[in-house]
DNA sequence: TTGAAAGCGCTAACAC
DNA sequence: GTGTTAGCGCTTTCAA
């Protein structure tokens, strides 16, 4: 492999200078400057990463903690969307990005751990909940931090604005005349799951609806298995009183909620609508098609490398206890109708 | 950052003891080592690994060449779930895993630069495939090389058993009846396409079956539209002669199959069956569920993990040409039934 | 069994 | 504008 000091022969002149032209400094003569980068190129000469890290101090590289309690890894509809474009967009300023994990030590703070040994220059923190306490000590040792879905102390978040979602679902329902609304609510743990209850119950409020606690039901974990068990305690409650249309939290909830109304003889949307949260591929294939909240998973992407870029440039003025909401859309198809009336 | 000198102070020994403690040297006294490991656990010593590469000349980095057709990136079904499985395994082993990008550099052999630029020890093929070229060009250079689902000289490759696959569902379509069976065709410019047609080739042979040029038809891209173009051409072609089943080359030309049967007014499985490759999620949603072929991912990614972790260890004697076969499952469901009698 | 010292490839003062 | 040189943190002879 060329180093920098064949290309320094090479060229006729010194390491230095070859350095200062492959770092864009401003002193360096424009004739040189030429005569170095065709030397460069003749002997192929590739700098070296390792070395600049050691003496620059700076990587390249960006961490990211991608673990979900779903454990479906980068296929994760949300997340591997989320991370994809991410990537991209971090790409296109030269860091690459490197998977940080939690085999890497049996200490305590093992991504911390991993970040260090790697040198990475920040992190994204695109996973399931850590300890409040893992994430600070990852940001207060000087890792740039953003983060994704979660939101941290003193860590800027980016997620799709639940609230605007929900309102949206909702309002949609409410001029189909919906009026008696459940919601199977995502874990309470998670930010959305927060948020998007929070958002129906503002929704509630606004319209002069009272809440029913019959007509909810929290799902305890991301888990098919969960969502089954909420849906049927949801079921359970609200027989004698059952609403016109279900909120599923996200969409998955709404296609085993689709299975499990079909399968006991319900029509959909005829007797019952149904609405999600996601718009996952499959909303489009299911029978029928789910109405859902679409999140802009590119755009949460490219915000979340917007802020690290901003923060890894330094420009750490802004407030990083930010929480940065990317707008949704609708999804209009065939789980809603207007609703009976009783 | 504390660094291997301050081990050194705190332990009272060199800075080459320590270095020969953290690098399992034999000829250190016990208790020496002993010494040193508390000194480091004491002041958070962690290794730097930009040090180590620079003069060891070894990364731990795994470059991932990740880039397909469909543009789905990270959540692409099949290569986002092998990836995953390949990771994982690979963490294991002290690796971690870097993409690899071609907007590196404007260079013809931009995968190459990068490399070199990130000092990989190794790269993992997992894309449509590269040019020929660029990949020897890749090995060549030294970086150890395993491919997934695509062949190329010299390199070793994991993929699915495609032509065990293709006998499993055919032959299960056979034992339902079926002896007039189409097939649409991947794209034949992947192994996976040419294997499965030569599978389906194959069957016929076994069970005497003539082959008919119009019951079937290739689809020139990995894209939902190509499918589309080829399953109309496929219906055409065939009108007058129609299969009573029919092979898609993988899960999503069967979703997109049925749809198109549904809508023409076709009832499946009973005017006619339709099988995929692939087991997607979605196969069990779509309407009717879809009798398909199932790929271990996770197996995969492990064998391909295995592989790289032979040829990094040096242990390259085995021949590099190697096709690794992964064999699949057969997922009956409801989108095949018994053949009516014609 | 341990340590001194050179060197991996690069950058950044500083001197010229 | 360009070059000299020290040093980033580590490994690895080689000598003791």
């Amino acid at each position: 492999m060329a180093t920098i000091y064949d290309v320094a022969q090479e060229s006729g002149f010194s390491s230095a200078t070859v350095s200062k032209v492959f770092n864009h400094y401003a002193g360096v003569n424009s004739l040189t400057k030429e005569k170095v980068l065709i030397a460069a190129k003749k002997i192929g000469y590739i700098p070296n990463i390792s070395a600049q890290t050691l003496v620059t101090n700076k990587s390249w590289l960006i961490g990211v903690i991608f673990k979900e309690d779903l454990h479906q890894g980068l296929v994760h509809p949300h997340f591997g969307g989320i991370l994809e474009s991410f990537k991209a967009s971090m790409e296109k300023s030269g860091y690459d990005i490197i998977f940080l994990n939690k085999n890497f030590s049996d200490l305590e703070l093992r991504y911390l751990e991993h970040c260090r040994y790697r040198n990475v220059d920040g992190v994204l923190l695109a996973s399931s909940p850590l300890p409040e306490k893992e994430a600070a000590a990852i940001e207060k040792a000087g890792f740039k931090c953003v983060s994704v879905e979660n939101d941290y102390r003193n860590i800027p978040t980016v997620i799709s604005d639940n609230y605007g979602g929900t309102k949206q679902i909702l309002n949609y329902l409410y001029t189909l005349g919906h009026k008696k609304i459940a919601m199977v609510i995502p874990p309470l743990k998670s930010l959305a799951g927060r948020e998007r209850f929070e958002g129906y119950k503002i929704f509630l409020k606004n319209h002069n609806l009272v809440f029913d606690e019959n007509l909810v039901v929290e799902c305890d974990e991301y888990t098919d298995e969960s969502a089954k068990i909420a849906i049927e305690r949801l079921l359970n409650k609200c027989l004698d009183n059952f609403p016109t249309a279900i909120f599923a939290g996200y969409d998955k909830i709404a296609f085993i909620i689709e299975r499990t109304l079909l399968a006991r003889g319900y029509f959909i949307p005829n007797d019952i609508s149904v609405v999600g949260f996601d718009d996952l591929e499959m909303a489009r294939s299911v029978t029928p098609t789910l109405t859902t909240v679409y999140q802009k998973r590119k755009e949460i992407g490219e915000e979340a490398a917007r802020i690290m870029l901003k923060r890894l440039e330094g420009n750490d003025s802004f407030d990083t206890n930010t929480i940065t909401r990317i707008p949704t859309g609708l999804r209009i198809r065939n789980s809603t109708c207007r609703a009976r009336n009783n």
